[in-house]
RNA sequence: GGAGAGGUGCCAGAGUGGCCGAAUGGGCUUGACUCGAAAUCAAGUGAACGCGCGAGCGUUCCGAGGGUUCGAAUCCCUCCCUCUCCGCCA
């Protein structure tokens, strides 16, 4: 969510901000909202205030053993004139926060300008994509002779979009997994957490998935509505909703491993073929809570570990600026680490990392005390995937294939996989 | 699932219809005392929002949401959460 008051007072500078993602703000019916809104405000705290005092008066003349009929004939009517206004104003105060919500974060200067991610901007490459002498097979065809990947099977189970791993390839998945936790908690300082894989609305709300993307999402059918995680960012930002931090706890670094669960409504023929696009896979996230004059530099910082992971399994990839108008909802700025899939000759989406700034702090409430003010200031929160496991176990069965449909287990595995240097032979 | 107890400020804990945003204690901050510390004494110490250039004024918040009332932390209803005991269970 936006600064309601940066809203008020420089309208058109945000509508021109927002315009560069391609949002158009009404600011007629904001205007138009907002002056209703004060002007029943106003009104609705006379009214209490009148109330407030004539109440008091009541008790006063009661302690006395005055007779407070007067009083009361004087007051009768605030009652409902109060009622009145104050649906009234839940009624505006309604329909502005729910404006609010729907109202896109404000992209930083240093997005590039663009419609979508054709205009996303190219920061870094690393690694050299390898060159085969034989015929490459993509993850599928070389998951099928391993006999360790199976959609058939997970169609019988569940339906599309879903896979089983069997044998080597759910080890190489699960040492994945292990590999990518002990890198960030060891190195990175980061604190491992475990969290819930359903969540409630509020938390939804706090990070922005909802009100807006709930078609996104797997929900309980139960009389409890919960909901099934779209990633970790969701649980673990939410652990600092409705906290005042010391200053001193910042910056907070958190990693989790869980499984996520998207619905891909509105991506029928997109990725059908593999692991690449599945409604429950697993991902190890990294979140960062941080002073807000350090977060772009914990962005960075945050990025550099999720590229470590694929510097370290030897992945040639590339660091992409997302343009503003490809940027995520609640994103202020957000680096995509895309790796090099020889299966599809192209460099394909494995961690998305972005600085939200205050945007889901004040959804949430996440605070720290300022010691400069004495005040509770709201934190800026950073996340991003340190990497998606399943994409991952693609490009390492891509890139690591061998000549004889075997794939060669990158050295930083080998402890996970009991000393296996190649799986498949 | 059954039975019971309870949710109040940073913490503990009072308050059961009216000067209660909330006693008291602890903590914390500042000051005094001290060479310094401890002890002691004094003062201060919640958040959100609105109006106002400002000093300031006002509103809301005692788990959440409704209701009763001139007036609700206090009474009524619904829900959520926590704790104890029993049962069941990975």
């Amino acid at each position: 969510m936006l600064d309601p008051k940066l809203i008020r007072n420089d309208l058109d500078q945000v509508a021109a901000q927002l315009q560069r993602r391609g949002f158009v703000l009404d600011t007629d019916r904001i205007e138009r909202l907002e002056s209703e809104r004060k002007a029943i405000q106003v009104r609705t705290e006379e009214l209490q205030a009148e109330r407030n005092r004539s109440s008091k008066a009541v008790g006063k003349a009661k302690a006395a053993g005055e007779d407070i009929q007067p009083l009361l004939d004087q007051v009768a009517g605030l009652g409902e004139q109060l009622q009145a206004a104050k649906d009234e104003l839940d009624n505006v105060q309604q329909q502005l926060s729910e404006l609010l919500l729907g109202i896109p974060n404000i992209p930083h200067d240093s997005v590039p300008q663009g419609d979508d991610e054709s205009h996303n901007l190219e920061v870094r490459r690393w690694g050299e994509p390898r060159v085969f002498d034989f015929e490459v097979r993509d993850h599928v065809d070389l998951g099928a002779a391993l006999c360790g990947m199976d959609f058939d099977a997970a169609a019988k189970l569940a339906g599309s979009r879903f896979a089983v791993l069997r044998g080597p390839l759910a080890r190489l998945h699960r040492a994945l997994i292990q590999f990518m936790l002990d890198t960030h908690t060891e190195e990175h300082g980061y604190q491992e957490c475990y969290v819930p894989y359903l969540v409630n609305a509020d938390s939804l709300l706090g990070t922005g998935q909802l009100p807006k993307f709930e078609e996104d999402l797997f929900a309980t059918c139960g009389e409890d509505r919960y909901y099934l995680i779209p990633t970790a960012e969701v649980p673990v930002t939410n652990l600092v909703r409705d906290v005042i931090l010391d200053a001193g706890q910042l910056p907070l670094r958190m990693t989790a491993h869980t499984p996520c669960f998207r619905s891909e409504a509105g991506s029928y023929g997109k990725d059908t073929r593999g692991l690449i696009r599945q409604h429950q896979f697993e991902k190890v996230e990294m979140v960062q809570i941080v002073r807000p004059d350090d977060s772009y530099r914990a962005l960075e910082a945050l990025t550099g570990h999720a590229e470590i992971i694929l510097q370290r399994l030897g992945l040639p990839y590339r660091v992409v600026s997302l343009c503003t108008g490809d940027l995520g909802f609640s994103a202020a700025k957000t680096y995509d680490l895309e790796v090099w899939l020889p299966g599809q000759q192209a460099y394909r989406e494995i961690s998305s990392c972005s600085n939200f700034v205050d945007f889901q702090a004040r959804r949430m409430q996440a605070r720290f005390r300022n010691p400069d003010s004495g005040k509770p200031e709201l934190v800026h929160t950073i996340n991003g995937s340190g990497l998606a496991v399943g994409r991952t176990l693609v490009a390492v069965m891509e890139n690591c294939q061998q000549a004889d449909g075997s794939i060669s287990v990158p050295k930083v595995l080998q402890v996970y996989m009991g000393g296996q240097t190649s799986v498949g032979s």
